[in-house]
DNA sequence: TTGTACGCGTTATCAT
DNA sequence: ATGATAACGCGTACAA
């Protein structure tokens, strides 16, 4: 029952430290057979080097910290999948955090990162805030930093993103050409990277099609839903749009349920459709027309690009953008 | 440029490390104007004690350990979601690991775990494997291990479950009530904890009503959506059931599916209710009836649990068991 | 191939 | 109120 670790292992072995060290150490130094006695035992003991005292002597922490505003939220759920699949295969470990899109949680985490806590961060930002100077002490830390589908562009990292005016615009035109004349836009905040670019496809397809543009149908709407469902229900009858491009899965929803009480007809006549990573879209009432992003894979390339910097210390992926599409699905809700 | 750590910090205030040290821990024994002096230099400078060697010396690693079998799911979302809330009013953070229900995973971590790497862990157990030995060198170690929902019943630790047994009666109850007189039980492991469970409800509710039992009806699923699709088709043509109980939420989304595919109408001539945390079933198509589980609470009381024994070594908690309520919500699908 | 000894950055103890 | 120092557990340079 007495306390294990190196030194009382070594001293049951009639061996030293820096043996028993190399034992775990994939160390070349060492005979095979030495090797073997000293894992035996260790398992037998219930051994196993102490990680914080590893660390730091190596500063390696083999952890990586992804920071998003939202876990239980498909996109970033998918997205997280797909960034611990690839940490897994370089034996790394995920510290999450959530943000709840508070800038001063934000900030306060990857202060407390900012000391060596782990090798690299994987982040889709809050988007609230100017000051980003927080971040740029990392950079001296030498901590290298991955943003994700929001991104703060005043800050030079390796990105990742989707071509979200690409899309909005694509969705937006879609939504013309099934006959839409007043189109909503509903955003959660219309100044951060992904509501801005996502806002500007849809003025830009409006214009480009030649329909006229009415600033009210830019609807702000907020992060709480039953805040949000009311808000709609009182705009869909005010203004009367007859067709809705939601940049955010969540409103779309909300729009669901205003137009549910509303007794406004979905798709006959309200047309919606919206960014969306639910897998189960097809079976909504009715089934939605999406916008629908790799997340998983988007995952996938921010840790690919966090290990590339982490492993080959020349490489410098700060101003590498990855761009991946998203697919638009047209399904019931805009026919 | 040089590196930044309390003795070099020390050494540019003209002051001992041990003061400077004390500046960091809410010591009293300082003065509030070398105080001040100090963390104000510290933050020009970006200084922040090392995380690592702090842990080193104190046993205290400020983080918990999170083991869920996903992570894109409402339920596990939701529950880690209440897990970090209660982590974060106690300075804690937490290390996800995904097991994708594999077995060796999960031992492989929880053995990655087993050297002071966290102070606790909180778990949600894959169901396989029969040797849990792996878990019982924690106990030795003084690692707190908290189950929720998914435990194993041959270990003793703090668990944290919903009232499966009645809610699975219930929702049988429930569709023998509105007429279903052959029910199938969709399942994906009827060995492990919750699977054992909740099959054992659906069979002591036929009983109850004399409904005789069926053992094909117990469909046993998979993890893999596509394949279910398939089974269920198969099953749902032949067995012919007027009724679906389904103890997973991926497996009602799989009988939507292959209804929609053999156009047989739900209600109308299969009523379901399932497991499931989906905050907007009333929007698909027909609204589906659920048992929800209060997820989120679920892991805010596991979080207590684990804090309880960590804050005060004394109390053994490992005998507790807490048994929250799930919720019927009867919705369309099964009317 | 194995052992010795130092240092990683911190904090608690003991002194002043 | 402040300073000196040992110890936490490990890995590595160097010695043997």
């Amino acid at each position: 029952m007495d306390k294990i670790n190196i030194k009382t292992l070594a001293r049951e072995l009639n061996l030293s430290t820096s043996t028993v060290s190399r034992a775990f150490n994939g160390a070349t130094d060492i005979s095979q057979q030495t090797k073997e006695r000293i894992l035996s035992v260790a398992r037998e003991r219930n051994y196993l080097p102490n990680h914080y005292a590893s660390n730091l002597r190596d500063k390696k922490t083999q952890t990586l910290a992804v920071i998003v505003p939202e876990i239980a939220n498909d996109f970033f759920a998918q997205a997280i999948n797909g960034i611990e699949d690839v940490a897994r295969t370089h034996g790394f470990y995920i510290l999450l955090y959530r943000t709840d899109d508070n800038f001063d949680r934000e900030v306060a985490f990857v202060n407390y990162l900012n000391n060596g806590k782990v090798d690299g961060i994987i982040m889709s930002v809050s988007g609230e805030g100017n000051d980003h100077r927080y971040l740029k002490t990392l950079e001296q830390k030498k901590v290298p930093v991955v943003f994700f589908d929001r991104v703060y562009e005043d800050i030079e990292a390796a990105k990742v993103t989707t071509n979200d005016y690409k899309s909005s615009f694509a969705a937006t035109q879609h939504l013309i050409e099934k006959g839409c004349k007043r189109i909503a836009c509903l955003v959660i905040n219309k100044t951060i990277s992904i509501g801005k670019t996502r806002t500007q496809g849809y003025i830009d397809a409006l214009k480009r099609h030649q329909i006229p543009f009415d600033e009210r149908l830019i609807i702000d709407c907020s992060v709480n839903d039953k805040e949000n469902v009311e808000l709609l229900k009182n705009r869909l009858s005010q203004l009367k749009p007859d067709g809705v491009f939601s940049s955010v899965q969540r409103l779309a929803f909300a729009t669901y349920q205003a137009a549910y009480e509303l007794k406004l007809n979905i798709p006959k006549k309200l047309k919606l459709i919206s960014f969306s990573s639910l897998q189960i879209t097809p079976l909504l009432n009715p089934p939605m027309s999406t916008i629908t992003q790799p997340a998983y894979q988007m995952g996938v390339e921010a840790a690919k690009l966090l290990f590339e910097t982490l492993e080959n210390k020349d490489i410098d992926n700060r101003k590498k953008h990855v761009v991946l599409n998203s697919s638009l699905f047209i399904r019931k809700s805009s026919e």
